[in-house]
DNA sequence: TTAAGATTTTTCCAACTGGTAAAAATTTGT
DNA sequence: ACAAATTTTTACCAGTTGGAAAAATCTTAA
């Protein structure tokens, strides 16, 4: 018999090893060839089974790219959530800065499959995007606010320095090839998050800075 | 008779037109859905002409992708080129981002079309990237590096520099839909280039000032 | 005007695509 | 051990894909 949403009943332990091998091969597939550059039959191989057995676990393409991309959205806000109003303010934004390039060294693929989803309009995450993302940086951006009336670090549009840091910190991840072919030869190229790091916070402290 | 390679052969009225034509229509679809994720019949149909029709101008879909990839580095180049040693660094460096925010503004198919190809690992461009790109960051590098020996700036990564301002000025082309659902219904969304170039310039200016 | 060359349409195809159905094999609870 | 449930394999399909071949139509220079 075919499992239901995966979510409502129990799984077995095949069913829970699977569906994480599948998840896995998928993240790989599609962060590299976006959602409609990507085949069935590639995840499946990469996965090591058929594709009528993958297609078991997943009925459609389209849910395995759907289960991505939700767990994605839960861990894309937590470093901007963590950003705390009482802290000191740009010692805080330093800290968002160092969380965020740490995932996008960590974790690239994810950053990877998110840019695609938005390069190519979003059209699986756009409600999300108006809702709990737009919420959050709404939440955030009073904060800085705050920060900036009660003379904390210097006058700037809030809305617009959250862009500045997803930027530069995800461009890590996602230009990754271009980065490399830049810094390539350079003996500094292992060290190009710590760079980034180092570059970053100089340029948001005494940008921000009173 | 088939046309040959469109640049050694001299090329006829309909040609040149239909050429350009099929160019505009290949930029807007390979831009939204990258390469493998377009189909040729979609370009055609983008075009107003058949799919056989299309393809005896360009006899592949590869060759449409290269001509575009070929006409556009040469443009993406530019912004960095006019980077004048001569100049006054802080205000060269501001102009370079004004230039790029620019870019972004009135060539964002352009833009997303470049993150499509450097996100799915770079497979049609690796070679300008580790060439004519490399040369061109490692001579302005030094340029920067220069003006830091001066004293003109503060000291920083060229590198790592130059990155945060294509991270910060193509986000607004490549990230474009997450931008407009986060500052909708906001009444600044219209002015959004200008308050990111506010944005920036108060960033580079006061993050690079010595 | 007319023939050579350029362009467009029609017809076709083999490979690949996402997905289904059912049989076969395996695992599991008892 | 064994029946029930789960998992995997085999065989298949209709639609789409990039592209080739050739016939039909249109342009253009002499």
């Amino acid at each position: 018999m075919k499992p239901r949403a995966a979510s409502t009943q129990r799984r077995t332990r095949i069913q829970k090893e699977n569906e994480q091998i599948i998840l896995e091969s998928a993240l790989e597939v599609f962060s590299t060839n976006g959602f409609r550059g990507s085949t069935v039959d590639q995840i499946a191989k990469a996965a090591g089974m058929s594709k009528p057995n993958l297609l078991y676990y997943f009925r459609r393409k389209e849910d395995m790219h759907q289960a991505l991309l939700d767990r994605l959205l839960t861990n894309w806000l937590a470093p901007l959530e963590e950003m705390d109003a009482d802290g000191e303010p740009i010692e805080e934004i330093c800290k968002y800065i160092r969380r965020k390039l740490q995932m996008a060294q960590e974790y690239p693929r994810e950053s990877r499959l998110f840019a695609n989803e938005i390069l190519q309009g979003a059209p699986h995450i756009k409600q999300q995007l108006e809702g709990a993302l737009r919420n959050l940086v709404d939440e955030k951006s009073g904060l800085i606010e705050n920060w900036i009336s009660r003379g904390k670090i210097a006058k700037c549009n809030p809305r617009h320095l959250i862009f500045s840091i997803w930027a530069t910190t995800q461009h890590y991840a996602d230009f990754d090839v271009q980065i490399c072919a830049i810094l390539a030869e350079e003996e500094r190229i292992e060290m190009r998050f710590e760079d980034a790091a180092k570059m970053l916070e100089q340029l948001y402290v005494d940008g921000l800075k009173i």
